[in-house]
DNA sequence: CTTCGTCTGTGCGTTGACGCACTTACCGGA
DNA sequence: TCCGGTAAGTGCGTCAACGCACAGACGAAG
């Protein structure tokens, strides 16, 4: 497991993707890619971050835990991004959980190395704060949401956030786990996918979703999706 | 107006006051000490940003405003931070509405010269990113907040991140602002105030809200004031 | 093929917040 | 001193989501 990348590799994820050919060279070496399973835990609230992932086909989850054990999802990474801001920005570690959301691929970075590419200021240093931003936006648009929408909505939401950094049209995902990510009862997921499904948009049997017709999904879903979609396209253009 | 400013004027930010000399001595000169009335604009959604400010004694709300003209608050900016960190963020917007929540003092600075220092990646750099890491936070755990607690809670929770920026105990806030920034009903805001009027941790009389009892507001708030307030000490320190 | 565990569907009663309509209280200006 | 405007309080029907309990339904293991 875990050689160093190649260059057609790092490209999967969009972050990489954007660097100068210089960083990634530097980059590259430094880079393991690796499969993580569905539930996986990456980092532990108020954890030392020791990695940065840099997902390709993996999606991740950013989660808070409540005392009482009850949690609410509040953003979601995948190749658009990285996991592990705290690691530059300075924190080193955040009160929230990370947890793969959606099994498949990612590169870790040791965080020191990440620190020294960061601290050099050029290209990588600007998108890893544009794509903070982004992710500013995210979580933003996740608090308005979760105040003034209905479930269904924001199952859309999560569904379409998923979709777009989803490799195919299939989500492996129980409605108990979902429902966990929402921060909602199972049992309100159960009836907002199956309005879902009887409107042809998804079709769903026990934990395997596949996401039938996005277009429809668009129709059932708040402004909040495309406010996050489109500071995404803006700042990572 | 507007005069450049004095060394223990800037202090009295605690972002300028943790510069070091000589980026402050090249800061003084560029920041302007000007009042704020309650319920001026500083971005407006989508607005190109100009100034970056960095508060004294005034509140500055961050806002998202729905499409049908609703609300809901991100997160609250005092004297512990600055306003505008798209500015050195990269994105240069965000889709949020800065508005004055608390009437007061704060210094304002061109937004060049705020990419200008912030790119001299000295511990201005440094402390500007760990405060948006403590904004992130904020504004995930209103994210969190907005899903799983009662307005009560959300309520005492918004008191006391007020109240930490405040310069005094007085609020000068009408129910329906307070609704608006919650995105919440007036009459949920009415009822909420009222219980904590009746068990003598404030006094509320027609938008003039005096805050008795600090201690009594902290044992009805949940464990999202805190977890933000742990972090703000924390990255701030 | 059966069994067991897990995932999903359904039917309650309950509740917190909403929307609306209206009253009361207060303040400042004419 | 009265009056108009604004802020706050109240009542009531509605509704979305909750909590709980239980009934299918499916799939993998034996």
């Amino acid at each position: 497991m875990a050689a160093t990348a190649t260059r057609e590799e790092a490209l999967q994820n969009y972050l990489l993707a954007g660097v100068s050919d210089e960083e990634l060279a530097r980059l590259l070496p430094n880079l393991q890619l690796l499969s993580l399973p569905l539930g996986q835990v990456l980092y532990e609230s108020g954890e030392k971050m020791d990695y940065v992932y840099f997902p390709t086909t993996a999606i991740i989850s950013l989660l808070y835990i409540m005392e009482n054990g009850s949690s609410a999802e509040i953003g979601v990474v995948g190749n658009d991004g990285l996991v592990g801001i705290a690691i530059f920005m300075g924190g080193d570690t955040t009160p929230n959980r990370a947890v793969v959301q959606s099994a498949g691929k990612t590169f870790k970075m040791k965080a020191e190395m990440m620190k020294d590419e960061f601290t050099r200021g050029g290209r990588f240093h600007n998108l890893c704060l544009r794509y903070t931003q982004a992710l500013i936006t995210q979580i933003s648009q996740t608090a308005v949401c979760n105040r003034l929408h209905s479930v269904d909505q924001q199952l859309c939401r999560w569904l379409l956030l998923s979709h777009d950094r989803l490799p195919s049209d299939r989500l492996i995902m129980t409605q108990d786990l979902i429902a966990n990510m929402l921060g909602v009862r199972r049992e309100g997921i159960t009836h907002a996918a199956k309005r879902l499904q009887n409107a042809g948009y998804i079709s769903y049997v026990r934990g395997d979703m596949t996401i039938l017709d996005r277009k429809g999904l668009e129709t059932g879903v708040c402004e909040c999706y495309q406010v996050v979609r489109a500071e995404y396209d803006r700042l990572l253009a």
